[in-house]
DNA sequence: TTATAAAAATACCAAAAGGTCTTTTAGTCT
DNA sequence: AGACTAAAAGACCTTTTGGTATTTTTATAA
């Protein structure tokens, strides 16, 4: 569905901020040992998360990446958007030009319930809903990977 | 949604399945040409849709790409499985080990309804009803792609 | 105020996806 | 049979994605 670095981020992230509501300031190795993630690779993307204002963090002794509790709520669109732009749900599953609803390619209609699923996901969930659901969910096993 | 290499082997068997219907065989450099693909690469993918028999072709002189009309319709998700395996609408959005019904992660409810609505959809659209509605509809403009 | 811990930056590396080009093989039409 | 045509095969190349390792910067705690 998604590509690599969106998942990490999305792990990475809500691991933070369910830790930030426990009261703690993960740093980078915390986080990739509890999501399982490629240690230099997820830093890499957090640095970028941080850089776009999606997320803060301190340097230096007792630091680590914490959520801004004052700023609103982080949804997962605009985390996609940021790494891989809106070709995950949105264009034409043809990779037509001139694909739309006044001149639809033959499986125009189908598709756009599906993408507009995917839409109305990503834009409803954030960063924050999903850490609540973590932090109560004790069934989760963490936020381990499929192959790990 | 998929990837290019689906999205070639989609149009350029569309096309082709049109052509037939009009009694005439395409070889690769008219069905480029149609859908504005990668010629070589187009190749590639139409002989690895020969070798997995989900299409037939001839050499030599007047020879082509044709469908053979006694064999069952070809499903899209047939095309897609060869391709790119099923992680485009399988699998945790997040990555996660062991998302199912029972242990889901916080978008899995949500994500199993997008997932089955692809899996319907190329599941029942195939090659030749695509074609269909590709001759039938005058208003498609080709198969031509997003950007060129 | 200095040692240290941590993120940031930078440079590289590997695999996969996407794409091109040339040669070989196998038909078919004359 | 032979010329020609078109698909098949295979060798490359480029870009993007995914990932690693090292160095630099900076904040903070002692």
């Amino acid at each position: 569905m998604f590509n690599k670095e969106t998942e990490y981020a999305f792990r990475a992230m809500v691991y933070i901020q369910s830790r930030n509501y426990a009261g703690h300031r993960p740093g980078i190795e915390e986080t990739v040992k509890a999501i399982d993630a490629p240690h230099f690779y997820t830093a890499k993307i957090l640095q970028r998360m941080v850089r776009l204002g999606f997320l803060q963090s301190v340097k230096g002794k007792g630091g680590g990446f914490y959520f801004d509790a004052d700023r609103p709520d982080l949804p997962l669109k605009d985390i996609v958007m940021a790494i891989e732009g809106d070709r995950s749900f949105c264009g034409c599953v043809f990779g037509l030009k001139h694909c739309d609803e006044q001149n639809p390619c033959p499986l125009h209609h189908q598709f756009v319930e599906i993408r507009e699923g995917i839409d109305r996901m990503i834009s409803t969930q954030t960063i924050q809903t999903l850490a609540q659901k973590y932090v109560k969910d004790e069934n989760m096993d963490d936020l381990l990977p499929r192959s790990g």
